[in-house]
DNA sequence: TTGAGCATACGCGACGTCTCGTCTAGAGAC
DNA sequence: GTCTCTAGACGAGACGTCGCGTATGCTCAA
């Protein structure tokens, strides 16, 4: 009778297998040919998958981005922000590492990918700014600046993380040169206690 | 006389009515359903026209959709910066009208398709950027208060623009609630002379 | 024996190209 | 001036292709 409520089930269990080949047919997919012209029937014949284990598992095309993006696949997760008492250092060597991530040859075009992901599905916008560690570690590593006095104290932190992601995005939207330039510029002024 | 060089050519001209049919659809579509659900047959068909004449003047949905906007059709062209002399109230003043397009029931829908377009896009990046007056007006403005002593002089006052585009972007990406609050926050933390 | 997985067929909708037939406006002959 | 002639814009819609999401077998491991 009823091998209960939760757990017990017979048949067999979901394929790991099945599962790691579609997300990584799909990050590499994603990679190189961006969100548009990704197909969920593309990434099944990569996988060598059937279509229909893909739509058991995931509504859609952005929660398998989504799922790529928590599982690193695309980018690395949650950039670290160093503490080593100088916050505009720390920041800036954050920044370093996400750049370094944006000026690959592919990087722009992921970006774009990911914001058209994200425009579309908005846990993929959560998991982009999560990726990034835009509130988790920047946001953060801001308020402890503020303890250190070397940010205003009404500094808005986790704005401030938001502003600088969103430039970004500007930036690469209108496909802008010297984006690192220019972020650089912008995180030095902005970390800046005047 | 100069039926010259270039100019020759005999049959009828381009029809300002279809033109403008065409481009009034995208527009009413667009708004309506945003920029996924747009199809050009779906615009050939509200504007009652054939698809050819839509193919022959624009190359993609997107090239419709900046066409769109620098004509003002999807929200009002050249947001002004008006000029107080108070820095502070005048930025807010402009971030007001911005935020009472994008506060309306589609507003935010609007924005994300804007910003989907413009992923796919760079044209309509560019013109999104344009028409909220962002680098002529807002940046001109900022630009102003540091001659008015208002704000830092190395103030970087076109990145400072981006930002402020940029966090409304992802305020809106991740869905946040209240981005006007927010936005005022972080707009008079940036130009608050300190 | 149940349910995950592969494979495939299906109807649908949109794509972008192409070809009709119609019309319009300038060119050249008279 | 008037009258063809012709290039090209236009509406309409057929065409083949692609990807969607669903449905249906069949196999095989738990």
């Amino acid at each position: 009778m009823n091998e209960q409520a939760s757990g017990h089930r017979t048949g067999p269990v979901r394929s790991a297998a099945a599962r790691d080949a579609i997300l990584a047919a799909t990050a590499r997919l994603f990679q190189g040919q961006g969100y548009d012209h990704l197909t969920i029937e593309g990434i099944a014949k990569e996988a060598g998958v059937g279509k229909q284990t893909i739509y058991r598992w995931w509504p859609s095309r952005g929660a398998l981005i989504a799922e790529c993006l928590t599982d690193g696949r695309l980018i690395p997760i949650d950039f670290d922000v160093p503490y080593t008492g100088d916050l505009l250092r720390d920041v800036e060597e954050w920044l370093g590492s996400v750049l370094a991530i944006l000026e690959t040859p592919h990087g722009a075009m992921l970006l774009r990918s990911l914001v058209s992901a994200a425009a579309e599905d908005a846990e993929v916008g959560d998991h982009l700014s999560a990726s990034l560690g835009v509130d988790r570690h920047l946001a953060e590593r801001l308020a402890a600046g503020i303890l250190d006095g070397q940010l205003a104290a009404d500094a808005p932190v986790e704005l401030l993380g938001h502003a600088v992601l969103g430039t970004i995005i500007v930036q690469s939207l209108t496909r802008r040169p010297d984006v690192a330039g220019a972020l650089r510029e912008l995180v030095r002024y902005l970390v800046t206690a005047r």
